[in-house]
DNA sequence: TTGTATGCGTTATCAT
DNA sequence: ATGATAACGCATACAA
């Protein structure tokens, strides 16, 4: 093709021929890790410019030891939820010239087990778990080998920190809302026993309709996958019982979605005949037929306090402006006020 | 913990000591690159076994040149549509060994060139470019450099493949469907005009429509970005027209849950008042009130064949079993018949 | 401040 | 079939 001079490769060293110093000089004008005279500074950059030199990461990874990537185990990278979460994830990181590699686990230990290790033999500065079904144990044991950073629960040890919302304050705070509004008969479906999050979240909820005197019976309670159709089936099983409730609470907005549907087929209309409300507050949320009354959670900010939280571990120190997790009910069109 | 001998990392050179052999041996083993008595491969397999070693990808990609992961550009991460496509890519791509590192663009051309930048900077063995607003040129001229694979538009070239539906067939069908339902006066919301899908997917509608005897005013047709509110904006205007139709064809699902809404807020309902029909068939489209009717075009599968081609330009040898883009239109509730 | 030498953990080249 | 030896491209103690 183009017949010049052959294309050498460029490298730091070949910088450093062309600006008559050694490779280490390069190598300190590149990373500020010494003093330099401004004199030769100016010189390699310039030579730095000339030649387009970008550092080749995977050498200077074998070399440093770090790699400037963090693995994220994630459980659906095609989830709405957990979508939303990786965007806050890549942009803090990709800010702080960090790469994220996402990979997807499916809620199975083993797979998610499998997926951690193709993450550590690419040498990950550090990795950010998203609601994984691995033990505290196993959890513990990798924090041993880089920093963790988990969310959706809590657990402890060195080198690991857990980052989550309050979802038991976010159940009570959708328990009292629906109170407020003059609901007093409030059914739900809640998310899989196994999930931590899911289960404060209804702890939160029953608390909090205990409190004003509104205890929910065992049978007007069930329990959904956090998916779509996982929340459709738990509304007909709901409908089915023929219970008495002016409100449902769907654990996420994914499951109000499908009960929204299932309500519909069954006829009934809402907020008319019930109202409904999720958390999350997913994008799509605004866009429901009615647009979605739920507890906002905001998955995209779980996911750059997670990777803020990360950074600290990796890198030692503390990141100023850590961002706030905020908890607050957004009142659309899914629920309606029974007062008079 | 275990304070028997220092915890020494175990490398390959490790395992040759161990095993009594020199550390090209165990290279050859572990790639399978020559002849190896089988005696020493059992020996050097023992000790692999043994000591759980696991080659240090970096120091492999270094000395060997593939490091076994491609690059992956989408415009959002966040967005329903890219998120199954990136899922098919990431499950093809696993299965291969290969691990995908996504970045999103945002569909701004320099940001694009900067994720683009990262990527090549770590060494990726192939890119993926969805939809992106490069121009052909620079695509080419990346191709230099490394596979590429383009989806949503046509880019010629060495070292590089475009991967696409038929969006102008899939425009078709969606307008012939709602013909053969005996629509007549149909309106559309387009997407953005600079995207090549938008466009022929736009041309497959009005061509079907002008060879049914139909033509389409211009009137009835306005452009939206492939986002809800987009949509919803687009269908307030279409009503603001005051124009007289039947259906409307939203040019992709997101676009058509905001029309939906839209419809609903001026009193309209689907599909009694106006059919609606979308494109991308993505999950949530069965959730919807009431669940669209749609022209389904996998985009995981957009994702799996892209990925798998992909793998063709790096490996230089041919997958078997190569996915086939299929395209039809899924009936559900959000278009109704129109004849007796 | 600057340069030299060595190491990071593999693969690839060349002998034997 | 097997083993030395040299890259790969950079960072980093150590020396000067």
């Amino acid at each position: 093709m183009n017949g010049k001079h052959e294309p050498r490769k460029v490298t730091l060293e070949l910088v450093a021929a062309e600006a008559g110093v050694s490779p280490s000089t390069v190598s300190r004008v590149l990373n500020q890790s010494a003093g330099v005279s401004l004199a030769k500074q100016r010189r390699v950059n310039e030579v730095i410019d000339k030649y387009g030199f970008k550092p080749n990461l995977l050498a200077r990874s074998l070399a440093g030891g770090k790699t400037m990537s963090v693995g994220v185990l994630t459980q659906f990278i095609d989830s709405p939820f957990y979508a939303e979460a990786l965007k806050g994830i890549e942009d803090l990181l990709l800010a702080h010239g960090y790469v994220p590699i996402f990979v997807s686990g499916h809620m199975d230990a083993a797979e998610e087990a499998d997926k951690i290790d193709v993450l550590i033999q690419r040498k990950i500065d550090g990795l950010l778990v998203l609601s994984s079904t691995q033990s505290d144990d196993q959890l513990q044991a990798l924090a041993k080998k880089l920093p963790v950073v988990v969310t959706g629960r809590e657990v402890g040890g060195a080198n690991i920190k857990s980052i989550d919302f309050d979802h038991y304050e976010s159940g009570r705070l959708a328990a009292n809302f629906l109170y407020s509004q003059g609901h007093r008969a409030v059914a739900v479906i809640t998310g899989p026993r196994t999930a931590a999050d899911a289960s404060s979240r209804l702890r939160g909820i029953l608390d909090e309709m205990t409190r004003v005197g509104q205890e929910v019976d065992g049978d007007s309670i069930v329990e959904g996958d956090f998916q779509e159709f996982g929340g459709f089936q738990a509304m007909e099983e709901l409908l089915r019982r023929d219970l008495r409730f002016t409100a449902v609470i769907a654990c996420n907005d994914q499951m109000a979605y499908g009960a929204n549907l299932a309500l519909f087929r069954s006829g009934f209309r809402v907020p008319d005949d019930v109202s409904l409300i999720g958390f999350d507050n997913l994008k799509h949320s605004a866009f429901t037929l009615p647009p979605l009354t739920t507890v906002s959670q905001s998955s995209y900010q779980i996911g750059t306090v997670a990777a803020e939280s990360l950074l600290e571990l990796i890198t030692d120190k503390l990141i100023p402006e850590k961002t706030e997790l905020q908890v607050r009910v957004v009142v659309r069109e899914s629920t309606r006020s029974l007062r008079s």
